[in-house]
DNA sequence: AATATATTCAAGCAATCTATTGAATATACA
DNA sequence: TGTATATTCAATAGATTGCTTGAATATATT
């Protein structure tokens, strides 16, 4: 192969992953690849939970669509977006990391946003998987009940933190709780943590969210609450 | 936290995020990332190698400085860049792998312009390894010396592609040879198996490249060729 | 067939990005 | 101090991106 060649080749080629990279190069796109992490959303869903304009996440969309990070699959009236693969959560999983290590606005904004945070520290995804064979946690999944029945945490009990006041009978006095929610800036886990340490249970959150739990493949389940299991991996 | 906070904090936080997504949109710039991923460089030499101007290039690279995926060290007249740190080259990876698997471009691209790739099939990193335990095997780094000095593969022997032909005689006829170069799309391991194949050595690729290796956490060297140990890990 | 709803498409404008050019700066060396 | 070299900066033009608006399309329901 020549250089001119070879040249040529190259080109082509880091153009072609450049393509996944301008996917990735604007900020609600990746908040819907976010949300599109918790479960597959229609356009309207979407354009609500970021607040953009139905035209414009479609548009988005678009973009996700042909780099082949999404795919989306017509179910009568609705578009139902999702994750073309776990290879794309990995990748954005890979994106926040280096955000957080690396961008000291993004350490800057968490302490702003998020001050509570820092009283209470999170545990991780190996504490709780000890926690969950020892029989000895509650666990429990506050996102939207939707997101809950499209995959979760093998074990966990569904309150949406919008229902927890209201629900607080469910949980268990004397067991250690731990909550879970989209991901380590999502607030419900820590709305939930705090609801319940006001009324004297024992709850931290965990610091990762359900993506990330599954990108370990560690077990998960699918479909609605079963109400009984819990604890079990 | 009420609902306009909330809003606030993602759109900057994933504005955040975005900045990185931005720095990686751009061909050139992935490029560039490549290059670093062998081992620091100069702004000279990255344009040369990357055929851009150097203002282009320094360009490029204040961009990527600004996002700290980089770092620049001044060393006299020269400026000597190099990624900001492992994480970095693992996102690359991450990157490259989503490309390979999910555009059908990547794919079009290989076989058009790599069809020699066809015939031969690489060996992983784990087979190397595991020859490399047995001593069965000699090990090629055929990347020009100072990509070689910055970092190589624990046991290798350096002979950049360019001298291979007049250094014949420093390869063991009996052994196995195993080439390996900057990555997969790189073509200097594949010129080093054709020109050692028909001469009657036998000789493959490694599939992945020095970078790979490196973030497996593999056993890795760093400066002069030892000239002696082989086989090592 | 007519209506309602969800989504996509098309056009247009402002903002941003990319490569080029030529000048400015910084360092080494005579 | 003056000169050469490496790098960065500043200004510019052309291309691309992002959002809005309003129309078009597709499916389900009446």
């Amino acid at each position: 192969m020549n250089a001119a060649t070879k040249r040529e080749f190259k080109d082509q080629l880091f153009e072609q992953f450049a393509r996944i990279g301008k996917s990735l190069s604007n900020g609600r796109r990746l908040e819907i690849l976010e949300l599109l992490a918790q479960g597959p959303r229609t356009v309207e869903e979407l354009a609500r939970d970021t607040a953009l304009s139905i035209a414009n996440t479609s548009q988005h969309l678009q973009v996700l669509r042909r780099s082949n990070l999404v795919t989306v699959k017509r179910e009568g009236l609705y578009a139902n977006y999702k994750l073309a693969s776990d290879d794309v959560l990995q990748m954005c999983i890979s994106l926040r990391r280096l955000g957080e290590r690396h961008l000291s606005d993004v350490q800057r904004l968490v302490e702003t946003y998020l001050c509570s945070r820092a009283k209470l520290e999170p545990i991780s995804c190996q504490d709780l998987l000890r926690k969950l064979k020892e029989k000895s946690v509650f666990l429990l999944d506050v996102r939207p009940r939707e997101e809950y029945e499209a995959g979760h945490i093998a074990g966990a009990r569904s309150i949406p933190v919008s229902e927890l006041k209201t629900r607080l009978k469910e949980i268990p006095r004397k067991r250690e709780i731990v909550a879970y929610c989209r991901g380590p800036y999502c607030v419900f886990a820590d709305e939930a943590v705090s609801i319940l340490s006001s009324r004297g249970y024992r709850a931290v959150r965990l610091g990762e969210g359900f993506p990330e739990w599954k990108t370990q493949r560690l077990s998960i389940e699918t479909g609605l609450d079963s109400q009984l299991s819990c604890g079990k991996v």
